[in-house]
DNA sequence: ATACTTAAAGTAAAAAGTACTATAAGTAAA
DNA sequence: TTTACTTATAGTACTTTTTACTTTAAGTAT
């Protein structure tokens, strides 16, 4: 790359061609959630280096792609989902976090809302498991650092924002979300109390529906409001749990 | 650079050399507090490109330099301080974002707990000055983009956690932290209940000094007790304003 | 019909939050 | 030295929210 000379500045220590040379990446921790356990999605290397470790899924950026394409872009390839809620936590690029060279990458985390789908093999990747965020295997690179930022972003989030939502199937009851929540912020709620609360923010939409196929009396189903949800954030309410 | 050819795998579009070609730079978004105003740190460039635009103080980061050790260097070349609190909270990475190539930014806050230090000019910045947050110049680059996401996440941490206090000096009186948090919430506090809730949460040290030179009864000084915070904290204490 | 499970509504007591009042402690001006 | 003025600090009555618990309803399975 050819820069400017009149963008020159007398600072720096090297020419300034000599800053271009960065190794971009993105690193995507994928949380699921089933049956009272949030899971993360995890890929056994099937290349160097760690061949063979576990790691998150993640690629190079390419020069001319953006942060978030690149991001969505390595979900998809391996699960086949466009459209994932996700968001990106934080960036790790200490100077020796990759054997190769200095590659910084940036977190994302995203939320599926079935751990049904069929993680694709890819050339990189030998298998592709969900682990429980209490059970872990070792990773790859500083994987293991980037997943306890992502898992400790994931809980401070789910208790202002309705974020949650997003790890259930549209269409829930309401002990069903109090058992996401139980899950993910590793209390118990009564449930009386819990359903009068979570009733009372306005926020779930009833729907004319109720569970199918319990040997017990059904429970009414319920989707999140997110309309409503944007406008009464606009007029000063805020989501806690 | 040489990469090892085990290191290839089949999936990129370019030699795995052309991926390290991306500049990075850290981007600080100073945050100050006087007399019920919050304001952030800008500096006028002197510098191509955006000479003479204003634009939040920065610099490309080394090729063997951490990112927290860029984005305290930065710091402490314009202000001369150190150790002062900073927080990693985006990552900008636009393709388009830089006239001169592939720059990928990561944003840090820093709070400082006075405006009186001396900004000190540099070779690419003409003078700095503090802005109100309300009222700010055009910016240079996306700079406009990077402190509107930064003073976002600052006012959305402060009401979860006790950072306000950074704002402060080390000594502050009961109404000044009211209207600190008055300043940043955007509403006002009944002072009564204010200083019931503040004093509540057993997370202020009340020191034996009261303010000086004031033409009033003066009121007495207090310490933010980090360790007592930290201590409740672990207990499922959680701080709100 | 009966036992069992979960849904859903209700309720009384405790806790927290709110609006407001009263008094104390200082400075400054008369 | 008195008086006016400003802000600190404590207190209080009232309202709202939260909490812990009880009751009843609605379904399935035997």
């Amino acid at each position: 790359m050819k820069i400017p000379s009149s963008y020159y500045i007398s600072d720096y220590k090297l020419p300034l061609e000599e800053y271009f040379v960065f190794g971009l990446s993105v690193d995507c921790v994928v949380f699921g959630y089933h049956e009272g356990e949030i899971k993360v999605l995890l890929v056994q290397r099937d290349a160097e280096p760690f061949k063979g470790h576990w790691a998150l899924i993640g690629d190079l950026v390419e020069p001319d792609q953006n942060l978030r394409d690149a991001a969505n872009n390595v979900l998809e390839k391996l699960t086949g989902l466009k459209n994932i809620y996700m968001k990106q936590f934080f960036t790790f690029g200490s100077v020796d976090r990759h054997p190769v060279g200095r590659v910084v990458t940036v977190g994302y985390f995203s939320l599926v809302n079935s751990i049904d789908y069929h993680p694709i093999a890819s050339s990189w990747a030998k298998s592709a498991e969900w682990f429980n965020i209490n059970d872990l295997p070792e990773l790859a690179f500083d994987h293991q650092n980037i997943l306890s930022k992502g898992i400790e972003t994931l809980k401070n989030e789910v208790r202002h924002k309705p974020t949650g939502f997003e790890l259930l199937p549209s269409k829930f009851t309401l002990l069903e979300l109090q058992q996401l929540y139980e899950a993910l912020l590793g209390y118990k709620f009564d449930k009386s109390n819990f359903r009068k609360k979570i009733l009372e923010m306005n926020i779930l939409k009833p729907l004319n529906e109720v569970k199918e196929k319990v040997s017990h009396r059904p429970a009414k189903l319920f989707k999140f409001d997110e309309k409503r949800y944007r406008a009464l954030e606009k007029e000063g309410f805020s989501f806690e749990l």
